[in-house]
DNA sequence: GGCGAGATTCTCT
DNA sequence: GAGAATCTCGCCC
């Protein structure tokens, strides 16, 4: 039940929308790291001054506009790294930000990843319970590796501003699963 | 439990 | 050389 290519291959804020409620697997080594993805946020190109790809294609955002069903992470504020999945036609920048998880297995390797603290209600924090660095930056989503499963959509999706940036950040963008306890804000 | 600041590196101008 | 799709800790309620 891997999600396929097209999956991928639509409007950035519908397939963000689509990945709440569907899981998230890394494989690492023997191990298994998953987690039900109940936060999104949805950046597009040349229309959203929010997003990475607004001012044209660089070395670094160059994957966005790619074939989608791949992951773009990058590292942010030198501290942080961001899990992304590309989305569009290739040619067409578009990437969707895993900003929350709630975990399903592999739950000791992720205390142990983030020393105790709350695992994965935050971007930085899910890359790193997850062992996701920019190692990751360009999989194939369509892999063994790194990949996401079908899911149950939640009842309820809500739709809200996106969250810490200054361009853009009027677009409702960002979606989460109501009343999960699992967000990284409320 | 909330607010404010520091951390620390990569990317583009 | 600035600013960034964030997190944590310390301080003060």
């Amino acid at each position: 039940m891997k999600l396929p290519r097209k999956f991928y291959s639509r409007r950035t804020d519908i397939v963000a929308r689509d990945l709440l409620g569907c899981v998230l697997v890394h494989r690492k080594g023997s191990k298994r790291l998953s987690g039900k993805i109940v936060e999104t946020e949805a950046y597009r190109g040349y229309d959203d001054p929010g997003s990475h790809a607004f001012r044209g294609r660089t070395p670094r955002n160059s994957i966005m506009f790619g074939k989608p069903g791949f992951a773009y992470v990058y590292f942010v504020y030198g501290n942080h790294h961001c899990l992304n999945f590309t989305t569009e036609e290739q040619g067409t920048a578009g990437a969707v930000l895993i900003r929350a998880l709630e975990p399903i297995e592999g739950l000791e390797s992720m205390r142990k990843n983030r020393k105790g603290r709350s695992l994965t209600n935050g971007p930085g924090k899910l890359t790193q319970a997850l062992g996701i660095t920019r190692d990751q930056n360009g999989v194939d989503l369509i892999g063994n590796m790194l990949y996401v499963l079908n899911g149950d959509s939640p009842e309820k999706v809500f739709k809200t501003n996106r969250i810490g940036i200054k361009r853009g950040a009027e677009l409702k963008l960002r979606f989460y699963n109501k009343g999960n306890k699992f967000l990284s804000v409320i």
